[in-house]
DNA sequence: GTCTATAACTCGATAGAC
DNA sequence: GTCTATCGAGTTATAGAC
């Protein structure tokens, strides 16, 4: 039982701010240590070096990154009440941690080896149901012929991205903090609607 | 006029290869150095510091990001065919360095204050005039009510993440390289598809 | 212009007192 | 458990010979 406000704690908070924010190779284990308001000998202590540290934050992120995403594909609910709900749930946990999607990418294309071996465990296909799904609405009539990879990577894009290119995005638009919140409330609801618009058939 | 294979030229290529892969946090001065097949003292001759050097990469980099989206974006072409040729032309310029995306955005987020100040000089408004026409369209009837904002970012989002997640993508797909180039020569096609199938009005 | 050698400094990690 | 002090490796940057 950890408590909250034990070192080992205070250390992981300040840990995943600086690695989110700077990245492993631009963190530095005095800047966790401040902002954990202790000294660096106790990272190591609780911690023996900065790999082992990070290797937790990141798979803390992984998990926030992954598997809710997987109990809402994998469900049985109905193929366009999935896509809305995937689409907002997935943004809301984006908009309580807005640097997790480029700190997980970014990572990942910095050493995909050494994150296939360390992290990437039973996790192939993410997404089968999914496919059946939709394989199943497009022969049912339901909606027009596109590839389910297509479809699911449009999604899941236009989910994300936003966060991703979040400052170069409100400097070119010239949002404020609050406006871009209200704007990605609004994609809770317009991602869903702007898809099912798309791939719905008219014909029936 | 610069020689193509002066030691000035091989270190820019031996730079923006080392940065684009590593980051301005990550790359080291030798790496540099090594790729170039020159020494780090030469480094400081021509550029007199990191900083500097990683400066002409990142405007080169940026030059490469932008400037050509805004010569599409601002033409008279009508609205469906400008969606067209926009996915089309800026995938493929990705497709020629897919590591651009993400190193952009990433250090952008990493330091938005300085590159407000260094690299941001009139560039707001980029999509002005595809605003404009989106709202043209709209009140013309010939596509459906939508936020040219969120138009445009779905449009953006669809075109640049799969670069920016490719290995994770590749490893849950189980793609290759190249059925990974093959899916994004099918997204030049497929992401315009998508997006007019979506906004165009059928109550004509 | 290009190199070798090294200074100056940053940073992760450890020793050892309390 | 927590701290201060310091080591030693790795990096940027410079001095100076050719």
């Amino acid at each position: 039982m950890k408590e909250k406000d034990s070192s080992e704690e205070r250390i992981l908070g300040a840990a995943k701010k600086v690695f989110l924010l700077k990245g492993m190779a631009g963190a530095r284990m005095q800047d966790i240590a401040d902002e954990a308001g202790i000294n660096k000998a106790l990272l190591h202590y609780y911690f023996r070096n900065k790999e082992v540290l990070f290797d937790v934050i990141f798979k803390e992120a992984l998990e926030q990154f992954f598997p809710r995403i997987l109990d809402i594909l994998q469900s049985d609910v109905p193929l366009f009440e999935k896509i809305g709900t995937f689409c907002a749930e997935y943004i809301t946990m984006m908009q309580q941690n807005p640097y997790l999607p480029l700190f997980v990418l970014n990572e990942v294309n910095k050493q995909p080896e050494q994150f296939k071996e360390k992290f990437w465990k039973n996790k192939d296909f993410l997404f089968l149901k999914f496919v059946e799904q939709v394989e199943f609405e497009i022969k049912a009539g339901a909606i027009m012929a596109i590839s389910p990879a297509q479809l699911f990577i449009n999604m899941i894009s236009m989910c994300i991205f936003p966060f991703i290119a979040r400052p170069l995005w409100m400097m070119s638009s010239g949002m404020d903090e609050q406006q871009f919140a209200h704007f990605m409330e609004q994609r809770k609801v317009e991602i869903p609607k702007f898809i099912i618009e798309s791939i719905k058939n008219r014909i029936l």
